[in-house]
DNA sequence: GGACGGCTACTCGGATATCGCTTGTCCGAGTAAATGCGG
DNA sequence: CCGCATTTACTCGGACAAGCGATATCCGAGTAGCCGTCC
């Protein structure tokens, strides 16, 4: 089970805005150009995060991309989900209803396969642990790992 | 995110061991006879659960797998990992550390990435949910739903 | 009749192809700003 | 000097390839049981 490295760019670059704020938007190549990252490439995780709900953006000069709310109001399960899709990770392909289960009665299925409610449980709890952190409990965090963080991105913004 | 099928049939193979007992060893082609799998891939899944110390296999005729503990000491964790590895799902690329990040001093990074360690904290409920729920406890489970799973997994048996 | 050696058939185990999805890239539609021109 | 039409350059947005891991398959090593033969 494997996450697309896309979320950790989509996060980083959630978090860029938050420190940048909401002033001016910032373009695709700028935010490319933050973390090294091939630009058309994260411009496709941008729309992703902008179809969701959770970017805005302006096109021509000067455009580019902006947080549509809050950093306490944009839960890490939010950008997740806009990137990696809302499917549960684990689908049950009801494979107990194959072989040994053809010739049951169908009304034996009516309850949801025990090895998909387990799964389900796990995934529940996952997704609930993400949602209770916004991209400010993430930011804040990161703030004081390296207090002077915003300044960093603000020279660096202004000086790229 | 997506989890691989041969979960799903580690698991249903692994309750089929547990409903017909470790009296004899149960081959890879009745397992998957079980299901309609293939049988070679399924092969591949038990082999992986064969090494993670799950199953114990017996070669020759009349041989196949049988569960290495009881149902009650083999948690769903322990399936998953053995199928799906043990790396969690958020590889962390450090891309903080690449672009804005270059200049800094590498003190900088000694703790750890604010967004790998939410992610972790989701990883690790997902886990544990996964670690508290047991092969007997899904047994028990199925077996309320369908009573007669038991009974039906050893007439299958018997007479395929 | 019993025991032993060889044979057979069946099993696991790992090496080998094929497919789909993630990754990566490109070009076109649209727009805001700058520019040059006319009043 | 001011306002406007035109041009321009820059942005997003979606359509188009490539690489890699999951999926699927096959064949060889090893072993337990069976059979024929010999004592």
């Amino acid at each position: 089970m494997r996450m697309g490295e896309g979320v950790e760019w989509a996060v980083h670059s959630c978090l860029v805005l938050a420190w940048l704020g909401d002033a001016e938007p910032v373009s695709t190549g700028r935010l490319a150009a933050t973390f090294e990252l091939p630009p058309a490439y994260l411009n496709k995780q941008l729309q992703a995060l902008s179809k969701s709900g959770i970017l805005t953006s302006t096109p021509g000069p000067r455009g580019g991309f902006r947080l549509a709310r809050a950093p306490e109001d944009i839960s890490l399960l939010d950008v997740v989900t806009a990137i990696e899709g809302p499917d549960e990770a684990f689908r049950c392909q009801e494979i107990r209803q194959r072989g040994v289960g053809a010739g049951v009665p169908k009304r034996q299925f009516r309850e949801q396969c025990a090895v998909a409610a387990a799964m389900r449980q796990a995934d529940v709890a996952w997704r609930r642990t993400l949602a209770q952190q916004s991209l400010a409990d993430v930011k804040l965090s990161a703030d004081r790992a390296a207090p002077h963080t915003a300044e960093l991105m603000r020279e660096w913004h202004a000086g790229g």
